[in-house]
DNA sequence: TCAAAACGTTAACAAAAGATAAGAAAAGCC
DNA sequence: GGCTTTTCTTATCTTTTGTTAACGTTTTGA
């Protein structure tokens, strides 16, 4: 755990910005609840069975999350560079998690830990404003997930990736190919032959 | 839109009491924001194309969320009394619903308008509770949808039918199997097949 | 640098799901 | 009550996906 540096402050305050805004006092305050870890690639951010103790937001790399069913892994999201990191339920309710959080590349990630939430929701000076981040952040995901639920009752894997590869997030290229079939719900061998048919249609 | 009972009122605070907490005074304005209206069985609460300007807490009856892909309803989730009810995104967004939702049976719902929920969380008086409100029922709805993913992604439409179930909720037996088919991801005529399986394990 | 591991594609076969249609039972509606 | 609509099941056929394994390539890490 590192100190942050002002470049890491301005790139998370202008993240955040659209989502709350803080005056200076109350920012100095708030960044004394923050911390900055670096994560080699394939080091976990969260683990199932430990609860996650860290709300984090990625100032570079990125992290895939995955569940272990019958000694398989199943990657089922991603999150990069200026996005979030958590396994969001644990750190919620302080049960276990039940997924992987781990790093794909080197990357380094601004944690604030639960006892520094809970401090600042109960701080008088920041309680209203993270209050109101923390809903416009759950909003936010949950819009979302509700969209990607949406997919999965109206769309074929085919349309899913389709729709993917039109997002055109550069991303994209960053990720193995059979993390990509997980986060569709299909084997890497069925995009691949979804694949074929896209490139070659008869 | 008629005004609210007390019987009503009590209902909805005992529900909401475990994420805001009113005391009198508050109560008393919270509730001047309120509306209830009735549906009747298949009227529309939200409609796609449409933007969904309430906010609904459902006293009675149950309502069905679905969308119309190429002609056909896909039946994405249901409400019953004592939850919630809205097309969330739109709600938020302003934007227009992607998806309808409909009364299965008659149903009573208190409503809570844009103009209304703006109004609470820029009074004074309510906004920290408000913006509390919605950020543990944001984050509520958060996790319900995280397990649906996961579920879509590490289960078997069989597997996904035997939870769903487990937990043993009487309130399927007011769900057409139809719906629940859409609810799973599957056809109707999927569901039977599975049905068919687990009755007679060959 | 070199062996091991990870990755993507392809093939062959099995299993599951979708599409369509038909028919019976149940529910809803004058 | 009697008619229509809705609902569920079943059968047939087609399409898609899963499973397993093989193979070549690329990447990784000691």
């Amino acid at each position: 755990m590192d100190a942050l540096t002002q470049a890491q402050l301005n790139q998370f305050r202008e993240r955040i910005t659209p989502y709350v805004t803080f005056n200076e006092a109350e920012w100095i305050v708030f960044i004394q609840h923050l911390q900055v870890s670096h994560y080699k690639k394939k080091q976990h951010f969260a683990e199932a069975g430990k609860v996650c103790n860290y709300f984090g937001f990625i100032l570079s790399g990125s992290v895939r999350y995955y569940n272990i069913i019958d000694g398989n892994e199943i990657t089922g999201y991603f999150s990069f560079e200026n996005e979030l990191a958590s396994s969001y339920k644990s750190f919620l309710t302080g049960e276990p998690a039940i997924n992987y959080i781990q790093a794909l590349e080197p990357s380094t990630i601004i944690l604030i830990n639960r006892k520094n939430m809970d401090a600042m929701l109960n701080n008088p000076m920041l309680a209203y404003k993270m209050e109101r981040f923390g809903r416009l952040v759950a909003e936010h995901y949950l819009m979302c997930y509700e969209d990607r639920v949406t997919s999965f009752l109206t769309e074929t894997p085919e349309e899913r990736y389709l729709k993917l590869l039109q997002t055109g997030k550069d991303v994209l290229q960053r990720i193995p190919q059979h993390y990509i079939a997980n986060f569709l719900g299909i084997t890497p061998v069925s995009l691949s032959r979804i694949r074929k048919r896209i490139l070659s249609p008869s």
